[in-house]
DNA sequence: CTGAAAGCGCTAACAA
DNA sequence: TTGTTAGCGCTTTCAG
C-alpha cells in the first residue's frame, strides 16, 4: 500500500497535485490527472482516512451508544440512524453500554478520544449535568429516550406519559376496572412515565390505585413471565395487565397460557413498543406503537444539522409530531367482545 | 481541548515527557507523572486517538459488514462480536451491507481507508477472489456463513446441509411424507445447502422429490406467508413445511391460522435459527438452532487471533464443535401426537 | 529518567 | 494549473 509521496514520486508531480486529484479534481488538469490517477492503480494506492481526519479534524463517523443491541428495540433505531449516517458519507461506531452508567461513560470518554463528528445516545443513565458536560466538548450530542432541556444537547423523544395514559384508558373503556401494571425498570425515566399516565387515566375515571396490582419488571420476557405468575396468585385477580413493554408482555402471555388463563377472555393484555414479534403471538397484541425507527432517523438528523451548525435545532420541532405515541389495537384486549359487553 | 504540546509546556516537561506518562509511565519519575497528570486535568486535555492512530498505524477499530441489522440474526452476532471487541478494547463499526454486492464491496475499500485493523463479513456475497483479494491488504478478514479455503481468510460457519437434512429427517420420522420447503433467497449459498439437506432426507428414505412442493421465498415473514398461501393451493396439499429460516416459518403460521388450517394437526412447521421469537409464537416453533452469538463471538476471536499474528488459525478448529445445527423440538410438528400414530 | 527531533500520511495556504 | 511547505497531534528512536 503505497502513499501520497510515492505515488507524486511515480507520476512526476507534487504531493499537493495528488492531493488535488483526491479532493479538487476540477483544479487540476485532465492530462496530469489520468497520469496521476493510472499511477494510484498501479500503485494500489488506497488514501488513509486516518491522516486526512487528523488534517481536517473531522472522522467521519458518529457514534451510537444503545443499552443492547440484542432488545429489538435497538435494532430499529440503529437501522434509522446508519440510513441517515450512510446517506451523508458517514460509518457508524456501535457501543453497547449494557444498562450501566460506568460503561456509558467510558464509552463517552473514548468517544471523545477518537473524535468521532457527532455522537446520538439512546436511554441514557446519566443525569442532565453529566450530558451537559461530555456536551461542552465540540462534540454534538443527540438524546433518544426523554425531554430534557440541556443546552447544546439535541433530543427525540416520546410522551411515555401519554401512551400509558392511552393504553390504559382503551382497558378502561372496554370495560376493565381492575387493571394491573408489569412495571418498566426504574433506572429508565419512562417507566416512571408509563406509571405515571396509567394512574392518570385510572384516576380521570375514578377507579383507586391499588399498590398490589403493580409488580416490579425489567422489561424483559422473563420478568413479564414472572410478574404474570404473581398476578394470577392475587385475590380477586385482575381482569387486564398493561405492561411496560412487549417483551413483558409476550412473557406474561406466555405465563397466562401456562396457566390456562385465557387471553383476552379471562384476562386483557396491553403492551408497548410494537415491536415485530407483537403481531405474530397469538394472540396478536394490542400495544402502544412508538415510531422507533423514525426516532433513530430523526436523532441522526438532528445531529447532522447541529455537526453542519446550521440549525439550532430545539426540542419540540414541528418534526416531532410523528413521534406520539400510537394505540393499535389487535386482539389481545377482546376489542369487538367487550364492545358487545359494553353496549348491552 | 488542549492538546499534548500545551500540556507539556504548561507543565514544564517535553512533550515525549508527556507521551510517555500516557504509554510507558513506568518511566518516568513518580515526581513529574504526578506533575503532568495534574495540568492533563486542570487542561481538560483528551488525546486524540486519531493522532495515536496514525503514528502507531492501529486503530482499534473492526468492522463487522451484516446484511441488515434488523433481522433478528445479527443482532446476535454483532453482540457476540461487540463483546470480544470491547474485551480487547477494540470498537466496533456496523456496516448494513443490504444484501448488495456493490455496497459490500463499496464498504470494504471504505474500510481499507479507514484503516480497520480486521474486519468480519457476514453472509457476503463477494466470490472467494474478491475476499482474497481483499485480504491481501494487511486487514485481517473473518467469514461467518460458509465454509470457503480461501488463504488469510478465516471462517465461521454452520453445516446448513446437516441443518436442512435433520429437520426434513425429523419431518419424515414423525409420519409426513408430503414435505414441502419454503426456500431461501438464491444468492445465500447457505439456502442451497438447505435444500440439498433436505433432498438428500427425501432420497435416503425412499420419498420422491417434488418440485412443486419447492416454493421460492426470501427469508422475510411476508414471503412466507406468500408461500404457505401457495402451497395451500395443491392438491393434495403438503403435510408438513420445512421453512428456510424462522421468520419465513412465522409468516407461514400466520397464514395457515389465517386460512384456518390447524398447526400441527393439519400441517406440521419448522424453522430453521431458533430465533427468540420462534419459542413465542403459537403453537411454539421446532426448529434447527445455530448458535448465532457463539459464531459472533467465534469469528471475533478468530479475527483478533489473527490480528494479534499469533495463529494460522483454520477452518475446522476443534473450538468448531459447537456450532453444528441442533434440532430443537417444540410444538409445531405434533411430535407426541404422531409419536402415538407411529406406534400405533 | 528526560528531551530533541524525525516521521506517520494527508491537506491547504501561499507562491509561482 | 502546479509545487513548496507548514502543520494536524502523537510516538519513538537516539542521545544525553
Amino acid at each position: 500500500m503505497a502513499n501520497i509521496r510515492e505515488v507524486a514520486k511515480e507520476a512526476g508531480v507534487s504531493v499537493a497535485t495528488v492531493s488535488r486529484v483526491l479532493n479538487h479534481p476540477e483544479f487540476v488538469s485532465p492530462a496530469t490527472k489520468e497520469q496521476v490517477l493510472s499511477i494510484m492503480k498501479e500503485l494500489d494506492f488506497i488514501p488513509n482516512n486516518l491522516a486526512r481526519g487528523l488534517a481536517l479534524n473531522k472522522t467521519y463517523t458518529i457514534a451510537l451508544l444503545i443499552p443492547n443491541i440484542m432488545n429489538p428495540l435497538y435494532p430499529e433505531i440503529a437501522k434509522g440512524v446508519e440510513d441517515v449516517a450512510h446517506k451523508h458519507g458517514y460509518n457508524l461506531l456501535l457501543c453497547n453500554t449494557e444498562q450501566n452508567r460506568e460503561k456509558e461513560q467510558e464509552y463517552l470518554n473514548l468517544l471523545m478520544n477518537r473524535r468521532v463528528d457527532g455522537c446520538i445516545i439512546t436511554s441514557s443513565l446519566l443525569t442532565a449535568d453529566e450530558l451537559a458536560e461530555a456536551g461542552k466538548n465540540r462534540v454534538p450530542i443527540a438524546v433518544i429516550g426523554r425531554p430534557r432541556q440541556i443546552p447544546g444537547i439535541h433530543c427525540v423523544y416520546t410522551d411515555y406519559l401519554q401512551g400509558g395514559y392511552t393504553a390504559t384508558a382503551y382497558l378502561i373503556g372496554l370495560g376493565y376496572s381492575r387493571i394491573a401494571h408489569i412495571r418498566g425498570p426504574g433506572y429508565l425515566s419512562e417507566s416512571e412515565d408509563k406509571i405515571k399516565g396509567y394512574r392518570k387515566a385510572l384516576g380521570e375515571k375514578g377507579l383507586a390505585f391499588d399498590e398490589r396490582l403493580v409488580i416490579d419488571g425489567d422489561n424483559e420476557v422473563e420478568s413479564g413471565y414472572l410478574a404474570a405468575k404473581k398476578l394470577l396468585r392475587l385475590d380477586p385477580r385482575p381482569e387486564a395487565i398493561f405492561a411496560s413493554n412487549d417483551l413483558a408482555a409476550i412473557g406474561a402471555l406466555d405465563a397466562l397460557k401456562t396457566e390456562g388463563v385465557k387471553v383476552p377472555e379471562e384476562m386483557a393484555l396491553v403492551g408497548f413498543d410494537n415491536i415485530k414479534m407483537a403481531a405474530f403471538v397469538e394472540p396478536k397484541l394490542t400495544t402502544i406503537s412508538i415510531p422507533v425507527y423514525r426516532m433513530g432517523l430523526m436523532a441522526a438528523r438532528l445531529l447532522f444539522d447541529a455537526m453542519a451548525e446550521r440549525v439550532e435545532a430545539k426540542v419540540r420541532d414541528t418534526q416531532e409530531i410523528d413521534l406520539t405515541p400510537k394505540l393499535v389495537v389487535r386482539k389481545s384486549c377482546g376489542h369487538e367482545d367487550r364492545i358487545g359487553e359494553i353496549f348491552s
